[in-house]
DNA sequence: ATAAAACCTGAATCAGTTGTCATATTTTAT
DNA sequence: ATAAAATATGACAACTGATTCAGGTTTTAT
């Protein structure tokens, strides 16, 4: 037999390239119309007028609301992890990666503020992926503090619960300064003086003398 | 005029004890509905049918699902703050009761878990509610630093960036291990470890030398 | 005891949604 | 050039779920 296995097209995979177009078409529409509306306000006609397509077009390529909702969250998760990777490399150390990492997630949440209300918003119409996506970020954080720590440049220390601690902080300084408080998100050193106090953090703790205790 | 100026009261309360005890059940109800089902998922059915009372009942005392929403979360914030104050007296300076509160704060998640998921969804109805929700939490938080520092418990640096970041860290805290990883909810000291590596940060940085730099 | 006020009921209304389908158009392959 | 496949259309079926309302029941005040 001719055994030219194609890779199983998911279903709804175009085959043409207009019909290529017109889906991605629909998935920039979508980010855009549940980032601006929410999941639950915007309707499928509202993406498909933004998108300039009939709503049929819509099931064409996806099968449902979620289902488009759950591809996005994927999508945009590579996309911020690519972009978080490309603006850390060169890098000293980890401590330096960790400041230029959480001053590229909040220029990167400024610059995408769909981001941050699609992905938030599946958390309830999808917590599995939700889950996913976060548990997938902690893995790789947890990795790179226990390479850091075996390299002696953070100290040793239980790095899953860091990893959690610190996704966290980015994400409420993000909310908090990247999303809410509208002044100053432009100039480059916008989130510096953020940048700067999570540092001394970092470098110093909080505590007024660097000493151990019990 | 005899001026017996009453406090007006807002249009739906209850002007009785049978009104006040079917509110009350509805309150409780619907924090019930919203935390498991979730609040697009939960019916207006759905809470009447847990509150023991019909449709048209729940439109006496709220005028809209929405509303009763907002009451929530900041009936939910309330309890919250009050039960972290509580278990935080006592503490001998700042650090130590950032210990205590991050410990309760989980220990309360676990134990009420539809908190979080009524306040993450009250986002995406109500935003305003939300970011009052976090922005009076981080007020206080701030005001609390800012004392410590005084006292000398803690480095003078930006409190304000501090307060989101340790919310921050709460919240994320909070989501992975008091939420999503069942085991070991039950034991008193279930949370020590997370507790104790967040302690380290404060007290030591993350740094392996706690010294000062650029 | 009785009228008034408060409260409760649940069927009916009403606005809006998702997803389907028969049909028309465009692209591809021969 | 032409048939087959892929894509696009938009009206519509089928359903969901919030809110209203006219009338019954319980509580309160006199």
């Amino acid at each position: 037999m001719s055994t030219t296995t194609q890779a199983p097209q998911p279903p709804g995979a175009p085959k043409t390239a207009r019909g290529a177009r017109t889906r991605a078409k629909i998935l920039v529409a979508a980010e855009d119309t549940f980032g601006s509306l929410g999941y639950h306000r915007a309707g499928v006609t509202d993406i498909t007028r933004a998108a300039g397509v009939a709503q049929g077009t819509f099931y064409t390529y996806f099968t449902s609301k979620e289902e488009i909702l759950r591809e996005l969250v994927m999508d945009l998760g590579h996309k911020l992890r690519a972009h978080l990777a490309a603006q850390v490399i060169g890098s000293g150390d980890r401590l330096e990666a960790e400041e230029q990492g959480l001053r590229a997630f909040l220029q990167y949440l400024a610059d995408h503020p769909s981001l941050y209300r699609v992905l938030q918003e599946a958390q309830f119409v999808d917590e599995a992926i939700y889950q996913e996506y976060y548990e997938t970020f902690a893995r790789g954080y947890t990795d790179m503090l226990n390479a850091a720590a075996r390299k002696g440049e953070i100290r040793a220390g239980n790095n899953q619960h860091r990893a959690w601690a610190l996704m966290g902080m980015s994400h409420f300084l993000g909310l908090k300064y990247a999303l809410w408080d509208q002044r100053a998100k432009q100039g480059d050193g916008a989130f510096d003086p953020i940048v700067e106090t999570i540092s001394d953090l970092f470098h110093n703790g909080l505590a007024l003398n660097g000493r151990d205790r019990g």
